[in-house]
DNA sequence: TATGATTGTGCAAACGTTTGCAGAACGGTA
DNA sequence: TACCGTTCTGCAAACGTTTGCACAATCATA
């Protein structure tokens, strides 16, 4: 025997010390109703003295259902994504199933590879978020012919998302409101996840017959290095916005970050609104003005779709979470026109 | 048949298309030498026509390899553990294996739990961070015959942790050369996890003869909330500290805020150290001076050791990581005595 | 004492792979 | 033509489960 025998004790094992058949120990141990009281007992008390843990993968490959879902998230740093992992995490776990986890860094190629792997691993459904793939899946659908469920990408049947759009004009509205006219907006790298934000922005200025300038709207990478450099590069415009609306909450505190270190007031001198609501941005100093995402709510939401995928139930459709605009202590009052922002205020 | 035939195309699919048996298309696709070309490439196009992919599952059972880790964590909301996980994950996967994630929410339970169904799994080892369990692993030995890796629990004979008794007394050390002397410890609810941080404190302490205050030690819960409450009980204190060291960055975030809200200036009113150096903590306003855990070689340095244990070289030990103190900008020279702190200050 | 119903158990196939071993096909040499 | 060595392929067992079906045991009833 050249491969050695399991470390694990198996349903065969326990057959034999107690002298019955494996399909006996499996359904006792299953309590299946036509074993008797005494054999069941005494399996059960086997299996626990032998310390017997069942083996998935075995239970999987004839049952032709893992139990298992994978998600895949961006990357695993951002903290716009924990507590939507922790939805999806709680959630499956307490419809017995277990979670794969793996990060796309917003990469195609990358994304392809880790569904393929969780395909390999039989996984019942997928669920990604920030998908470079998106609507290609419908394509690749006889390649990876299990259910596959994405976050924030409406265009995709099965998908949960943040009225994003919404969010957007929530946030411009209330700048606009508050007096500003020149509002920037700092951009994630990623073409695709910044279009709802954008259209968002450009129809509430549009209706305010706002003059959209292109030199308003930069790049940013989502993370804090990248708000901070658009900061920067906003500040050096020869007019400088009143207002920045930003991708995200990590955008927005390097943007902060910058703005500290020209040593501008917020709000009094700019306005500054993120996005997603991280569980910091309410400690923050001052406390940042944000839209809301219900990032749990969503992975909730995601999961419940896939399992219903998951029974079959295939009617199901792209669902719309509301998302609100939550006022703190960075936005405020637009300066006074012409003297828009004063650099190197106060001491 | 009552089960429906799998939906997913297997090895006998391509053999019998082939006109080849399955361990040919086995062994075709493993590219073994003893194929002829002619079959060999046939049976590669033909895999991928009918879009082939392997079962792990089935693959796993024979070679008693599930190619997969369990990685259990205490909250996936916690930022501190997220550079952790991306650098298990990252590692994992370059080693070819996928990684199970659950949150133990630190309760000893819910842990056992997670682990057993990893051991269900067949997971190839484990790693935990924050575990309850602990040294109780080394009883639970016949239980969970299988290598598990624990990180920041350094009396377990496999683990990773970082010298944060050393963290602690840097940051200590440093408070007192700034001139304090009532320097208050916020901990986390959990005993076990305060433990090196405390004993760090008290040896500075002791070493320069500054008496123990037990009413200066009071209790956080690792997250925002409690190191606001924290803050605000020992400001109500009859002689508040004038340095607060924090249990972690966001028990310190928690605790800048009370200060704040109470009118206090930081560092000029109070210092505060925190611990961990989130990514966060340097775009704080203002930036944090904290200790920094290096979570993304820990992460790394588990899944090494892992993956020897995994190869069976059991003569691993205990690695104890350095760790160091990250000097920003809320701490400063300890306020003149008597009037340590004054509330309500500026403006 | 046979009959039948009821209850409990075992056989064997199946899930989708891998792999040792046997053996077929093929070519070359004597 | 017979033999041997290569080179390629297939058989069958194994991994650890589940489960339809057949059948054995038990018991009450006629």
């Amino acid at each position: 025997m050249s491969r050695p025998k399991s470390k694990f004790v198996s349903i065969k094992d326990i057959a034999l010390e107690a002298g019955v058949s494996p399909s006996t120990v499996s359904r006792a141990l299953h309590n299946h109703p036509h074993i008797s009281k005494k054999t069941g007992a005494r399996i059960h008390r086997l299996a626990q003295e032998m310390s017997y843990t069942p083996s998935l993968l075995a239970r999987s490959l004839v049952t032709q259902d893992s139990a298992t879902i994978g998600l895949v998230i961006t990357y695993t740093s951002d903290p716009f994504l924990a507590r939507l992992v922790t939805g999806v995490e709680e959630t499956a776990r307490s419809s017995g199933y277990s979670v794969f986890l793996s990060s796309s860094y917003r990469d195609y190629d990358r994304e392809l590879e880790v569904v393929r792997s969780f395909h390999e691993r039989r996984t019942n459904g997928i669920i990604i978020t920030g998908s470079q793939i998106d609507t290609d899946y419908m394509d690749l659908h006889n390649r990876f012919p299990l259910p596959i469920v994405l976050i924030n990408s409406r265009t995709y049947p099965y998908s949960v998302s943040a009225d994003k759009i919404s969010g957007a004009k929530q946030a411009v509205e209330h700048l606009i409101r508050l007096g500003h006219r020149r509002i920037a907006f700092v951009s994630n790298q990623n073409v695709r996840t910044n279009l709802d934000r954008l259209t968002g922005y450009r129809q509430v200025l549009r209706k305010h017959d706002i003059p959209i300038d292109d030199s308003l709207i930069v790049a940013g990478d989502g993370m804090l290095e990248g708000g901070a450099r658009a900061g920067q590069q906003l500040l050096n415009l020869p007019q400088p916005p009143t207002a920045i609306f930003c991708f995200n909450d990590m955008t927005a505190v390097g943007v902060l970050t910058a703005l500290g270190e020209a040593g501008l007031q917020v709000p009094r001198n700019c306005s500054v609104v993120g996005f997603d609501d991280l569980e910091m941005s309410a400690y923050f100093s001052p406390p940042l003005t944000t839209v809301r995402q219900p990032c749990n709510r969503m992975g909730r939401a995601a999961i419940r779709m896939l399992l219903q995928l998951i029974r079959g139930e295939n009617e199901v459709q792209a669902e719309i979470l509301p998302i609100e605009l939550v006022v703190r202590q960075t936005t405020g009052p637009a300066p006074a026109p012409h003297k828009s922002i004063q650099v190197g205020g106060l001491k």
